[in-house]
DNA sequence: ATTTGACATCAAGTCGACTTGAGATCGTAG
DNA sequence: CTACGATCTCAAGTCGACTTGATGTCAAAT
């Protein structure tokens, strides 16, 4: 393989999007692997732009940290079932909302001004 | 109107489904209107256990206290906007997480298992 | 008379995901 | 050599939504 140039953790802030810290935060939980250090400072691999962008992805559908590495470190094929289970969930969310969009609506035509207790919205 | 029975603090909790210090602290934040007192101890209208309930509701659709109070205490119409826009954010959701699914389920397929930079995922 | 249970207040703790601040050090340009 | 910006560590602060704990009051049951 080709050598790759290493990137400063600044670059790669800039690039995946992020502060600083919170790749400083990152590499603490381990969620970023391959970072060498020289001279104390760190030094990340090409492949961690992506894996950063990767990481707020996962984290702006509502994965935590957690989960999120249990995803990047599996060895086992469980963030399969991890994934299949936020799907659900997820799905199941967008239904309630659904529910409280009409409700709302309901009572926008009302006119009670009392969404938590207007009839109208008990047509569920 | 009939006169109707006041419910303690525990009678709310119990049918809504909360803990009495959720309910305090509800209480505390103003989002439990006609809460009496007497002799120091709340008595909450029969209305409130809806309300507690749509609070939870809409809790579980990502809202937060604050953006509930303001549809609750909406005076202006504000609230449909409110909606509208959580409406469009929830849906931008659902899109990425589609994408992601996806992009998770390419690099399955592929066994390289680095969710992050598997070139499999590039078909975004 | 005392114990029990439900209620009260108030301060402090928890959790996740960071951010902020202080003070030290690295690397490079002049 | 010095100055500068980028980096480092470590401790503490922030925010939201509660929870937990200490301590106190009150009415009803034993």
């Amino acid at each position: 393989m080709v050598l790759e140039k290493l990137l400063t953790i600044g670059e790669v802030a800039k690039s995946a999007g992020v502060t600083v810290s919170t790749l400083r935060y990152y590499d603490e939980l381990g969620l970023t692997p391959n970072v060498a250090r020289i001279g104390g400072n760190r030094h990340f691999g090409q492949e961690s732009i992506q894996r950063v962008s990767f990481i707020q992805q996962c984290k702006s559908v509502g994965l935590s940290l957690k989960e999120i590495q249990s995803i990047l470190d599996d060895e086992s094929g469980d963030w399969h079932e991890l994934v299949a289970n936020k799907i659900v969930e997820m799905t199941a969310t967008r239904d309630s909302y659904k529910t409280m969009i009409s409700k709302l609506e309901a009572i926008s035509a009302c006119g009670c001004n009392d969404p938590a207790t207007c009839a109208n919205a008990d047509r569920s």
